[in-house]
Formats: structure tokens, sequence, C-alpha cells
DNA sequence: CAAGATTGACGAATCAATCTTT
DNA sequence: AAAGATTGATTCGTCAATCTTG
């Protein structure tokens, strides 16, 4: 028994055909989605995704301020991630910097005029694109059903709840 | 009504407050699951999610051998990524390179002894994390309602039909 | 000349170390 | 000393140019 145990252990249940067909699909979706989106973006706007994202989260700020923290929580990111893109950013002038007043430590990104007109003509051919890729093949109990099983996959990865962020792909 | 098309032209259809719910999850998935699942592979072997694909791949073929080409094609990446992929994993022995007898201009990867050691080493702690994700917390109608969502994404992407490839991430 | 793959240069991501403010 | 963020070094991915074989 304890042998048996040790063998199973060490191997696994593997997947079923079906489960390897639906784990084999989206992981081709994660390849190449992602890429999709990006290369529709960086030909409207030569913004990147994450570039896109941020943007867009400072764009719905009433102050277009928020702390370089809260955006690497919201965009996922670790701190250096962000820490470099703002960088990057800044050098063109699509957001600026400056210490937080009420606590020094914060670094607060503040979108300028610029960004903002940036992610703003960015915003309409992104979302034509998530729609025609998305929502215009599912219908909607599809789309409901699709949702619940991602929200329980999300659970699982701890980072449930979360979901709640910004009204993100709007821009506006 | 000129100018009303123009209007719409430059503002799509926003996405509607469930559709925004539903892509923010769909996003939020993408930007976690493969740290979750690349963690996981590299505590257990040291190889990135793609080096194990590639591995992985190269194991199932009966002498081991693939060309670049196919290799690239399988995963979905440019040729000169997997270029460099191959030069790093050949300089940590797990495969090893040469023409293609048949055809000069192919190269050819060999999996090695210890880079079927190492798929083999990873492989279950892959699966598990894989089923314990996603299989575990999906019954049979919704997993089977995401495989149709995804391949109808998939189809619009242009990638439909492709799905069709190696039994990962059975690497064995 | 076309196909297949590699190379080198550059841009971006990661990790550890550092700096500043509290 | 701890929190917040930045920096520098290394690694990885991308793009254009190149090399070789058919």
């Amino acid at each position: 028994v304890a042998a048996q145990e040790t063998l199973q252990d060490a191997s696994p249940r593997w997947l079923t055909p079906d489960e390897l067909e639906t784990w084999k699909a989206l992981h081709l979706l994660f390849v190449t989605l992602p890429g999709a989106l990006g290369s529709q973006l960086e030909s409207d706007s030569s913004l990147s995704l994450l570039e896109y994202y941020v943007l867009a989260v400072l764009s719905e700020q009433p102050d277009g301020t928020l702390r370089v923290g809260q955006l690497a929580a919201l965009a996922y990111s670790e701190p250096s991630r962000l820490s470099h893109l703002m960088r990057r950013l800044e050098e063109r002038s699509l957001i600026r910097r400056r210490p937080d007043p009420d606590d020094g430590r914060c670094g607060q990104a503040i979108l300028t005029d610029a960004g903002r007109a940036e992610v703003i003509k960015a915003a309409p051919g992104h979302v034509q694109r998530v729609r025609s890729l998305i929502f215009d093949v599912l219908d909607e109990p599809e789309q409901r059903v699709l949702r619940e099983a991602v929200m329980k996959v999300l659970a699982r990865l701890g980072v449930d709840g979360l979901v709640t962020g910004p009204s993100w792909p709007l821009g506006k």
C-alpha cells in the first residue's frame, strides 16, 4: 500500500482525451490572443497592451493620478516592472511622476494630456477588436458559463474578488 | 447621416457591464495563469513553460527528433525565438542540434537523455497543477461549454484546426 | 532566388540590491 | 527598521539582416 501511494504521488491522474483537448485549446488561446490584441493596439497607437491598460486605468481616475503601487496591484505586475514602464512612459511624455505630497515614499503617476489623447485614440479599436474576437462569436448563455468557469479558476488561483477593477477597456 | 456614420466608426459599441465583467475575468486569467504554471515548473525542474512544452513535444516523437520549424509551428512561436531557445537548451545539454540529413537547410533538434529525464521529472507536477487549477473546479458541462467557447474564439483568430497538436502535457 | 534557420542588436521583463521616507 | 519605489545586471523576446542549402 505504501508503495502504491508513493507511485500515485509521483504520477498523478493524467488528463483524459476530453480534458486534453480543452487544455490545448485554452493554452492556444493564451499564446495567440495577447498577440492579436497587441498588434491591433500598436498599429493604432504604438502602445503595448500593458501600457494601454495602465493609461486606461489612470484615465479613469478623477485627477488622472494614482500611486505606482496601486497601479501595480491593478495590473497584477511587480513594482519593478511598473517602475521601468513608468520611466519609459515619462520619457514619451505620456505620464509624469512626482512623490506623493502626503507620503513621500509613494510615487504618483499623473496622466498628461498627451497620454490621455493617446489612450482615447487607441480605445475604439481595442474595444472593437475585443468585441469582434470574443463577444461577437459567443451567445449570451455561453458567455455566462465562460465567465463562471473563469471565475472559479481565478478563485482557485487566489485572485478572487480582485476582479473588481476599473471599467477597462473603456478609457473614457 | 454621414456625420453619424463617421461618429460610429470612431466610437464603436462599448462593452456592456456583463461583457466587461467577463472580459476582465478573462484578462485576469491571462495575466495570472501562466505565472502560476511557470512557478510550479521552475520549482520542480528549472524549466520555463515554453521550455517544458518544447521538450514535451520532442519526447513524444519516436526518435526524439523534430525540425526546428515544426517545433516553432507547434509552439506558435517565431523561428527566431525558438532558435535562441534551442541554443540555451543545447548549452544545458537538454537537446542537441544537427542539420537534417535529408535537407541541409533544416535544423533538427534532438532530445538528449538528460532532456528526457528533465521533462519526465517535471510532468507529474505540471499535470497536477493544471488539473487542480482547472479541471478540479469545473464540472463536465462547464468544461464542454468552455471548450466550445474557446474554439470559437480561436476560429475567429484564424488558428482553428491547429489545435490538433501533441498530447501535451503528458510528456511520456 | 526561395526556404529554413541562425545571428546580433535592441527593447522589455525579472531578480536582487539600494535608496528614501516614515 | 519597515514600506514604497527605483536602479542595475542579467535574461528573454523581437526585429532586421545574414548565411547556407536546395
